[in-house]
DNA sequence: GGGACGACTTAACCCAAGTTAGCCTTGGCG
DNA sequence: CGCCAAGGCTAACTTGGGTTAAGTCGTCCC
């Protein structure tokens, strides 16, 4: 299954790292009909209200999902790396009820959803295992209510370092302890709810306690103490539902 | 379609109210089959880490999702009433990353994976209705996370408040805008991510205001001024992809 | 070369909400 | 009947993290 290097390869490295695949079903993922389209930080692939017809599958970048409370204030609800299939919720629910928009320059792929559907009416098998990505999607949401709501903003912001971390290096873009973190300490506070003075605060305590180090240039990451980040962000990661 | 005497009924009502239902869909919504169990408030129907084979169904009571984070703070992640499925995902990942549980007395039906999978398979457009539901628990919890990141605390829970009033009404058992509320201070500050202290705190405050009423005995509340409560709780009921 | 902009940093101040610790009421049950 | 646990309520005190307001630095673009 080394097919990675069509253009729908993620989403076969995705969906291998959630579940098992057959021949025929990597071979029907990559023969979707798609459009790519690409874009720099803050392109609004579909926003809240729209009713699109086509799935949203993530190539390259860091993109995440938001929503807008009263008075500005905006809540990030995901971060979707390569192989992310953010906005299969469009096939079922008619209305979008948050915006997907791009964090860092990115490529997508459009899938029209009539393709999808074709699959989930007609192999069902292989629908269940997109499906899954959905599913798990989920888990991550009510994780991340979890740590909004019961962790310090050190936990949350450590916890939020190993989880993307973890899917990273499912997506196979990690070397040894480095990765492309991506987001800016802005897009941390509206996915943390807390405020850019505070995540600055506490990525310099976590950089003094020695458990990463960032790289200013590349925007990446180094997790200096695995073991000792993962304990600050009690994180366990189950609830990412990734096969070993 | 005035099938809601049968025991799977609230399903019917569910489904219908988020979805257009077909006579034979509901026809093979209420040949599910199925086995049911009671239980008092603590009690615990599936657990973190187990390997279900049956959906969970709920006919009467108030239940709840959570997960513990570290020393034993507990976060709520979903409340769940009369016609709600909250565990179909159980058919599709094999642990659960959470434990639901009952707030109040309840009556719940076990239906069979296998009798989920079958009209998933033999039946795909009913089976894209079912999992409307789940895309739609997704789409709550993800307004839940911008509820406890971005919102004030007498916010948070006259938005609570106002969601449960409007599934409540969905599912039909409202009396003008009374609603059996049903759940303890412990409950929602376990939801919300506040001490129960502050939940009592603010509950006054909005009881003040005018807002809402409650009714001791019976643990209904009473809604006094519903624009006001959907004012002060940023609320807009286009998440719960309520049809009207 | 210089302005404009976005990301990041720092410090001083302050308040919303947590913590702790009691007390009261209710209802189930031995 | 009387105990006790659960839920609710209150007050006094503390604190994590918000707010405001200035900076610095790098980079893009005219």
């Amino acid at each position: 299954m080394r097919r990675t290097g069509d253009v729908l390869g993620p989403l076969v490295t995705r969906l291998a790292a959630i579940g098992s695949l057959t021949e025929s079903d990597i071979d029907a993922l990559l023969a979707l009909p798609y459009t790519l389209r690409e874009g720099k930080p803050g392109w609004e692939i579909v926003r809240e209200g729209d009713r699109p017809s086509q799935c949203c599958l993530i190539l390259d970048g860091t993109f995440g999902r938001f929503k807008m409370a009263a008075q500005g204030a905006k809540q990030i609800v995901s971060y979707h790396i390569r192989g992310d299939l953010p906005d299969l919720q469009s096939c079922f629910l008619p209305a979008m009820d948050h915006t997907l928009s791009a964090l860092t320059v990115g490529t997508v792929a459009f899938i029209p959803h009539a393709a999808i559907r074709h699959i989930l009416e007609e192999t069902p098998l292989l629908g269940a295992k997109l499906l899954r990505e959905s599913f798990i999607d989920s888990s991550v949401t009510r994780e991340w209510l979890c740590n909004v709501g019961r962790r310090s903003s050190e936990s949350r912001i450590a916890h939020l370092i190993c989880e993307m971390f973890t899917r990273h290096r499912a997506a196979g873009h990690v070397d040894q302890f480095t990765f492309p973190f991506g987001l800016t300490q802005v897009a941390i506070s509206d996915s943390q709810g807390m405020s850019t003075v505070h995540v600055n605060r506490v990525l310099q305590k976590l950089k003094a306690n020695k458990l990463i180090s960032s790289h200013a240039k590349s925007k990446a990451i180094t997790i200096l103490d695995w073991e000792g980040l993962q304990a600050v962000g009690d994180f366990d990661p189950r609830y990412l539902h990734i096969l070993h």
